[in-house]
Order: C-alpha cells, then structure tokens, then sequence
DNA sequence: TTGAAAGCGGTACCAT
DNA sequence: ATGGTACCGCTTTCAA
C-alpha cells in the first residue's frame, strides 16, 4: 500500500504538502495540489487509518456491544447503528457480551485499546459499564437503567407497551387472562410487565401470572404445556416477548385450540418472523431499526460535542393488530 | 490511559525494558520484571493497540463483511466467526454490503485502511474481490464462486441438499412436484435447484418450476398465490429456502390446506425460527453456526501461514424431519 | 506557499 | 540485563 511519504516523492512535494491537500487544510498552489492528486490518483494511494488514528488518539471505529445477535430482535438494532454511522464515515467493531459482565467489560477494554470514538452497548448493567471509567461517550441501548440516571441512552416506552397490550386484549373481551412476566432481571420486561398490571388489576378480569427465567422458545415452550394444564381455561395470553409468543401460539394450535376465537395473544416486539407466523401474530411492536439509527445518532453527537437537548429518547411503541386477536366490533 | 512510558518512569526504567516485559522477549531480570509488572497494575496499563498495529503494519482486527444482518441466514454465521476469533484474541470491524459490489468494495478497502490482518465475506461476485489485489488473507463464505477457482472458502453441499429434498420427498410419495428456483445469481441457489433436478428428473412424478428473484417473504408469498391458482393439485414443494418455505406454508394454511396430508413442503437452510413454525418445518440443514466456524478456523491458518490441507472446505447438509412432511412408511 | 521535524505509543535493533 | 533510538504513517507547528 502506498503511503504518504510516496506520494510525496511522486509529486516532489513534502508529506506536509501532501497531509495538506489530504485534509483541506493550510495554503497549497493550486498546481502543486494538481500535482499531488495526480500523484494519489496514480498510486491508487488511501491514508493508513491507523496511523491517523495514533496520531488523533482516536480511531473512526465505533464498538457496538450486543447480548447475541443470533436472538432475533438485535440483527435490526446493529443494522440501524450500522446504516446510520456508515453514512459518516464511521465503521463499526461489534462483540456478543451474552449478557455475561465479565465478556461485556472485556470488551469495553478491547474498544478502548483499539481507540474507539465511542460505544453503543445493549448492556443489563449500565452502571458496572459507567464505573469502568471508559473516557468516552458510550450511549445504551434497549435496556437501559434507572430512569433518573440521566446516562445517555434510546429504548421503547415498554410501560406504554404492556398498558397498550392489556388495553387491546381487554377491548376484545379476553376474561382470563395469562400475564407472561419475562426474565426477572431486564428493565424493560418489567415495565412490560408492570404495565400491563396498570391495566389488568383494574380491569374486571381474572389473571394468572406466569414467569419465564428467559427469552428462549424452548423455555417458553415448556412454560407453555404447563400453563394449559393448569390453567386450561385461560383466553388471553399477554406474552412477554415475540418469541414466547410463539411458542405459545406453537403449543395452542398443537393442542387444537381456535386463535384468535378461543384463545387471544399478544406478543412484543414485532420481530419480523412474527408476521410469518400462521396465524400472523398480533403484537406490540418497538421501533427498533428506528432505535438503532437513534442510538447511533446520539452517539454521534455527543462525539461531535454538540448540544444534546436531551440525552435519553425513547421511542413509541405501537400495537400491529394481525390475527391472533379478533376483530373489535365496532358497534360498542 | 495510561502509555508505555508512564509505566517505565514509574517502574524507573526504560520504555525497552517494559516492552520487553509486556511481550515477553528478551532479557529481564526478575526483581524488575516484578517492578515493572507491579507498576503496570497500580497504572491499569494497557497496551495501545493502535500503536501496535502501526508499527506491525497488521492490527488485530479481521473483517466480516455480510450480506445484510438481517436476514435470518446471517447472524448464526456471524456469530460463528466471532466466536471463533475470539478465542485467538482477534475482533470484528462489520459490515453489510447488500449484495452491491460498490458497498462490498467500499467496505474491503476500509478494512484495508484499517489493517485488518483477513477478511471473511459472503459475496456473489469472489472474482471482483479477488481482483481488487486485497494483500491480505480472504476466505469466502457461503456464496462462492466457480468450483475451480481454489480460493478459499466455505460453503455447504447445495447440491446434495438439493438431491437430498428431492428423494426425501419422492420416499413421501409426492407425485405432483412443484421445484422452487432461487435467485439466479446466487450459486447455492441453483445447486440446490440442480440437485433437485437430479432427482426429479429421473422420477416418476410431474413437476413444475418456479423461479423467485429473492429470497424475501413478501415476494414468495406473492408467488406462492400464484402458484396455488395455477398449479393447485400441487402434492408437494421443494422450496429454495426456509423463507420461501415459510412463505409458503402461510399461504397453503391459509387456504386451507391440509399439511402434510394433502401437501408435503420442504425448505432449505434450518433457519432458527423454521422449527418454530406451526407445523414445524422440514428442511435441509446447513451448518451455519460451523460454517462460521470453519471460515474463522480457516482465515486463522492463512494468517498464520500454517500449512493448509484443503483450502475449501464442504460441510455436509442434513435432511431435518419436523411436520411439513409425512412420515415415511417403514414397511415399503 | 512549502518543508523540516516532533510526536502519537508502541517494537526491536544495536550498544553497553 | 538494560537503555537509547529509529521507525511504523500521519498531522501539525514553526520557520523559512
């Protein structure tokens, strides 16, 4: 690969010289910077990123730190990041944490070694990533902390969400209900949770709360026998998430159960399978392409210093209705 | 952070010396090996990668470039590559080319920029890359070339998966075929469609072809209403992949049709939501998650010049039996 | 308008 | 066994 220096020999100017046209900055005679572009053009030459990046202390590489891109809900996120910070010129070093600390704060360390302008991490432990010290701007993504923490960060309003799933399913006069309460330890499957408790503890239904360890369709699978032998008569099933939906749908249809008719569900998160599914799954979808893109231009901005009105966005969240609920009739 | 030198003033000794100490070469003596190694810890030093890969004109980082993340296909690969690279203390700089050879070449160039020491890229088009005089290990994953190009890659029997859907679904007893024909750019898809044809050919059964220009779900729905209107007595699909299956399956229930009673369906790929499915879907299994792996294991040897047995590596396909078949009688 | 040179944080050669 | 120093490729200050 070409360097500086033979462009430099090349056009018979200093590196300075070349460094100038590169950059558009100082005085360059316009023969002589016709002279050096000529010289770049005929090498074919590309500024060594690393080189610039020793010399700024700060590389065009952004981490992007993931729990596992193989759980469908986080291919959309990275891309978002991706299509967005792509667009200014940024590229992106991206890890799998597994929600695992030790994984996540080795990471941080690797980002930081390679001279990363900044991290976008969808991290269970905010606080633990903020205590690193990392010297740069790291916004999180999805799940997020404490409200008050006022740590930069983008994620759904999932109180809204499981409000809006009760709401619907109350609408569609499901009387026994079955509240899934997902992994006890996530932000935002507790606010699901919690906010589909707004609604339902005030509502004239009976609920059944059931709680799955993790997001997995195997889990949920298992879960799913037992709830229909326990509580066979249950004909509304509030999911916690897209995947547990499914399942759960899996085992109804399986058993010979009519959905929407006799059994209402409503998922979380509208991953694309969703819509896939026969029937097609009703659920209440996060924006999450639009998270990634959000997150990433946070991200950019606070690397860019500029004035952030405020640091965390959160984004609507919205119920697609497909058909694993019934029709609301219209003449109430 | 911390730097070399901040670490050698407060062990009182040369920047040499601590080098020597962090990569274990050399001479040191143990008393200051002690001092040094004591130092670098009250410091928490750690090395600038950035520096390093300067001075080694190779940084520790290797290139993944990928169709698009989104689709299902891709993140078990990716996840594959990173778990493997891991391991060996190397990290992934991403990116998703949407099949658009500028993308992909935008993309090779920065890593080069970047000095990662490989890349790894699932590319339709391996000549144009090749050509691009990359100077670093490549190794193509999934969508390769010309057999006799002997450039390294990995990739999965598609032919054989192809014959192997075929005589699986003539031991069912499907008489009245239709063959879905993938992509026509895309190498694996028509493997897949010449292993079918091997079979078919040959069998005694009618059989109908229908090509989709994608693998996208929304135009293989399209297509598959096509298909039951204009081939209705249709016994029995063999899909170009488990999208297109998936497809298909939803348009078929929604019809009403009897899975697999009346209609047999076969997918390709065993993407993760494909036993999700309800039936769940029978498939040809490619082992994506492996395939990662070997990629990685094989860019790994490149690197390190190790000798290299066979620089392209075919894993096998398996045919996965789930719902969308019937079971085969034993007693034939 | 241009060039020389220092420095970014490491590594490795050559002395001592 | 240890230190001095040139160098990796680029940017920027300072002087000319």
């Amino acid at each position: 690969m070409a360097t500086i220096k033979d462009v430099a020999i090349a056009a018979k100017v200093s590196v300075a010289t070349v460094s100038r046209v590169l950059n558009e900055t100082g005085y360059v005679h316009e023969d002589t910077k016709t002279r050096v572009i000529k010289a770049m053009k005929t090498l074919n030459y590309r500024p060594n990123e690393v080189a610039r990046s020793l010399y700024h202390r700060e590389s065009r590489l952004i981490g992007l730190l993931l729990p596992d891109i193989t759980n469908p809900f986080f291919p959309q996120l990275a891309r978002g990041v991706e299509d967005e910070i792509h667009q200014h010129g940024f590229r992106l070093i991206f890890g799998n944490s597994d929600e695992n600390l030790e994984k996540e704060l080795d990471y941080l360390q690797t980002f930081k070694q390679n001279q990363v302008v900044g991290v976008i991490s969808a991290t269970n432990d905010p606080e633990a990533t903020i205590n690193q010290d990392l010297s740069m701007p790291i916004v999180f993504l999805d799940r997020t902390g404490d409200e008050d923490e006022h740590v930069p960060s983008v994620f759904a309003d999932s109180r809204k969400g499981g409000q809006l799933a009760a709401s619907e399913m109350m609408k569609r006069n499901s009387k026994r209900i079955t509240l899934i309460k997902g992994p006890a330890h996530l932000r935002t499957a507790k606010d699901r949770f919690n906010g589909a408790l707004d609604i339902l503890s005030s509502a004239d239904v009976d609920f059944h709360v059931l709680t799955t360890e993790t997001f997995s369709f195997q889990e949920a699978q298992q879960r799913a026998e037992d709830l229909f032998s326990i509580y066979p008569k249950t004909d509304g099933i509030i999911a916690s998430n897209d995947i547990v939906a499914t399942a759960i749908l899996h085992e109804a249809l399986k058993r010979g159960i009519q959905v929407p008719s006799d059994l209402q569900l409503i998922g979380f998160d509208d991953i694309p399978h969703s819509e896939w599914l026969f029937p097609p799954l009703s659920t209440i979808r996060q924006p999450v392409y639009e998270m990634g893109k959000e997150a990433a231009k946070l991200l950019l901005k606070l690397i860019k210093n500029e004035y952030i009105e405020k640091s965390t966005v959160q984004l609507p969240v919205s119920f697609i209705e497909r058909q694993t609920t019934r029709k609301v009739d219209n003449n109430e």
